[in-house]
DNA sequence: TACATTATTGACCGATGGTTAATTAATAAG
DNA sequence: CTTATTAATTAACCATCGGTCAATAATGTA
């Protein structure tokens, strides 16, 4: 019985980054309030203070991650190199993000949950523009729109598998670049 | 108040078809045994009778889907063709087999859940090295095993995303057919 | 110091779900 | 017909979860 501890108060962002570290590690739907609060060592309680409802909070960091992502392919963009090595960065980037951000990705591109959907409008749309048309400007026309999706499909097969297992990008890393290879290959010779 | 209608009686298999429909539709956590029932119209006791639980459910599911699999992969490679040929075939019929068979398909590759996951060690291990050797054995030294596990990834993202999709082989035959040469242009040139 | 505001707690609710145990009906065997 | 076995029902148990809320402690402020 001793509530509110001054000297660590609870704020938003450390309830997200707690909650990203569940989210990714367990999925959405496998972690509970209560798990986040144990870890921030609060009651569940005091989350719905500074977060409507579960959903909310999810949102929340996809949308911040999200963001993150998009920075991440402009940056890449921005760079000083040869196109292809530009796509081979892109490509591992893209699959970086994807296992660093299981949760948010599945709930993107992979989980039929209607109740967690109704909360996204096109993002995963957008998200696809984005990078189609970065891959389009860096093929200099040796690559089709059907192309395109190939690639994005074979990314995507890469980062939906790894992202079942569970396993941390830096434990697949040798394989990405194998897997980002055979792409850029595939796409310019 | 009318237990056993002898004409209906619950076998295992009418239980596993309920719930492997309920599965591939809700993912695991979200199908209860209860809902498996009322498909049935049975209680939710009386799958107790024929399995231990539900994990043994799933995985009894699991281990005959996998079966299936394998069979057409033998059918295959028991063909008179051309290797380059017999790779096609293998490809468009592994994604033809995911797509016609999305429930199968999504439970042995697309379901996270650890508690389930720990059941299956096995499966779907030689499942896919019947898979890269089938793959390997056709390329004649040209392919290194990364690769095949590249091109098994691939396969894998096309398929998962027209399972969320709920389209149909023939929908995205073509679509298949350029993925296939893709991959195995990648692959041999 | 007294007061108002803010943050946090912990009990509680309704729902759901896995699992088990007691029980009852249908069927087969003698 | 009687009885044993099998297969199913029903209800209850227990845990968990999302979410709410009144009570309350910590803090800033006047």
């Amino acid at each position: 019985m001793s509530p509110r501890k001054a000297e660590n108060e609870l704020t938003r962002g450390m309830i997200m980054d707690a909650a990203r570290e569940l989210f990714v590690k367990n999925g959405y739907q496998h972690v509970s309030m209560r798990q986040i609060a144990k870890e921030l060592q609060c009651s569940h309680g005091a989350i719905y203070y500074h977060f409507k409802n579960k959903a909310e909070l999810f949102y929340t960091i996809v949308e911040e991650d999200f963001r993150s992502l998009d920075e991440l392919l402009q940056t890449i963009l921005d760079k000083e190199m040869p196109k292809r090595e530009k796509l081979m960065e892109i490509f591992l980037g893209y699959i970086e993000f994807g296992l660093q951000h299981q949760s948010q990705y599945e709930i993107m591109f992979l989980i039929k949950d209607e109740e967690v959907r109704s909360y996204l409008h096109q993002s995963p749309n957008v998200s696809y523009e984005r990078f189609a048309s970065a891959v389009y400007g860096l093929c200099e026309g040796k690559a089709s729109i059907g192309q395109i999706w190939t690639v994005f499909l074979s990314l995507h097969g890469f980062v939906t598998h790894y992202c079942r297992s569970g396993q941390t990008y830096d434990d697949v890393k040798d394989l990405a670049m194998v897997h980002a290879r055979f792409i850029v290959k595939g796409l310019l010779d």
